[in-house]
DNA sequence: CATGAATGAGTCTTCATTCAT
DNA sequence: AATGAATGAAGACTCATTCAT
């Protein structure tokens, strides 16, 4: 076989350093989730990955390293997830926004955790111009994919009187608000209405392509 | 004559001692502003106050205390604001909705720094069921005033398809996501076309009480 | 009275830290002879103080600036004490050197903790410019003060093949290492017969000026 | 013939395991010197050395020992040099000074890395009997063989009022000075100019024997 | 009332040592 | 014999809170 024992070693050990890397990140959510921001501990976040408390030096050098790593790697999710909507070949422009709201809202980035790491972060980043950096690949995907995808439904759709603009805004702000909501009152909102508040919206906006339930 | 100079005096008292507490809680949100909430230390809110050390735990006994009495303050003051217009019978229902916009990104309430401190405190609040509470009224406002204001409008122009409820949740949504562009990217975002972004949805919304600008 | 009670308080409280600072340094001392410069920590000089644990960082911000202000403390008494003896108007040249052999093994800079404090400064030097900075008063010493002396007493006696850098150098040189031989092998020296070996030399380098004892 | 494969194959690698603890100390000087005694750490050596993190403990148990055995193998390589001279029949007693002096200061043991490696040891040596122990040959041989040659200049050329014993002290301190210049103050001294001071001296004292260059 | 020096529990970080590979 | 990932004790530093003045 050409892949040698040291290669392989390298690249066990290499994916057990990813693996640890990862499991010290999904901690690190459980607890900002769980405890807030400010008073997520090292020793919080180890114990919960169920590991010692150095090895987040060991890994990230430091505390506020892992957590912008963390924010980096919700942030990197979306992106690709959007990101992968919009290269989609398959899909109709009308498709491909309907997917966004399945995404925006689906398991697998609107978790409670996940909302909880998105607005801590958000809290504190007037102060850290680190988190909005990290951030600021969200708004490029609205300012482009998001963009394409509703100009496109406007063309098409011979809606005149949209402004693709004002759409990204009131969809993104939507999602954002509704986010909050799903994450400080889920009593009141859940992902299904939250769904169809954003649907809701296009119907108001794009009458032929869009029909109420 | 009646009034005792030893009641004036305990009213000058009480009047200075509201006084402190108002020039504390204005500390802590340009704090808060400035360095994050977790980065906020009694040393820099007092400072900033121009005011000693141990003078927070004299009028607030906590800083904890503090913190949520400064939340419900910024929380206090929007919801009289939205009251104020939900009671006021000179103006119609649509008028009272630009009011309401026009409150909701007005200078007083919708400053970068009050912004700061809603986020702040949002970011903490699944692990603290004490912010919860206090920005509670919040929603109550929303699911009184607000739904009453959208109601007479429905019923006034007939709008058969529209639901209340679903307007209710997308407009505070809308207020939360744009707010968040202007505390993070003010770049891209500004009080008047947030006022924009609003408007333009309230026009497809409701075509024959909205024209578009 | 012209001073005021705040101008009193005010002088109180500067004294007060004052106070506060010259412990720490003491206690310092006390732990770096002790336990070495290494193993010196917060705990045990503020325990030696009988002081708090937070308090070092109230006056010196840092553990690293309080071990530099023990140093310059110790750098500074000792320039101070042979400034006072070079400046001396009433003694002879022969005199001042007497009395700088007497300052540099007396009882007031020549004490175990002291030197231990020197040896260990010394032995961080080379990778801390900082340490050498501190110490580099004593050289200028050396050759200001030292070697004027010096060079009194050779035009004075006539030394025309004594050359008075040379001398510089073997005196401060001797008082280094006599004071090791105080610091690490007490039982085999003392600070007479330190004085013996410098007199010992100086009756060799001017024998017109010094007798054998 | 009679030396089994077995036994060459020990001899190896009880060499090779020599060469790696020599590795170590070196690199450990070469720390030492470069970070200061208290800043010096297990990864920094084993780094500077080119091996892996877990080989000190291999070879020396732990880094206190290496620290030890660092210290030990520098002293004894300055005793040794010294015995050399002192038991070299071909020599005089004038002409073993001489060449004390020049191995004092020689390239070989007068290197600032060694320099560095005795104060720092010196600096601890108060707090820790294990490295006054380890430096205690050195007191023996000045005790002895520089006394010897000493005594034998002062019989030879009849100096009836020198004491070989204060010679000793004046010479041991007046190394140890020097070379504290050497290792801090380079700027200001080097090797050749300690070499000329100590020369110097024993010009002043044994007139008969050393002549001014 | 107001001050700010002092306290010490809590936290991050470092690093010698261990041990599975 | 050698490696380096993992551990966790120990240390420096922070900061809310207290209290004598």
């Amino acid at each position: 076989m050409a892949i040698t024992a040291s290669h392989q070693k390298r690249t066990k050990r290499a994916d057990a350093k990813e693996v640890r890397r990862q499991e010290l990140i999904q901690a690190t959510m459980k607890c900002i989730a769980r405890s807030g921001l400010s008073n997520t501990t090292m020793a919080e976040i180890t114990q919960e990955a169920g590991l010692s408390l150095g090895i987040v030096n060991l890994h990230f050098q430091s505390k506020e390293n892992l957590l912008q790593e963390t924010l980096r790697v919700v942030s990197e999710e979306y992106i690709e997830g959007w990101e992968k909507i919009g290269h989609n070949g398959k899909l109709s422009a009308v498709e491909k926004l309907e997917a966004c709201i399945e995404f925006d809202f689906g398991p697998k980035v609107c978790t409670r955790d996940k909302l909880a790491v998105w607005f801590s972060f958000w809290g504190e980043s007037k102060a850290r111009p680190a988190y909005q950096k990290i951030c600021s690949g969200h708004d490029e995907l609205a300012d482009g994919t998001l963009r394409r995808i509703l100009q496109d439904i406007i063309d098409e759709g011979g809606y005149v009187s949209r402004n693709a603009d004002q759409i990204v805004h009131t969809y993104t702000a939507m999602v954002t608000g509704l986010s909050l909501d799903l994450l400080v009152t889920p009593k009141t909102m859940d992902r299904n209405l939250a769904k169809q508040v954003c649907h809701h919206y296009f119907v108001a906006v794009f009458p032929g392509h869009f029909a109420s339930y």
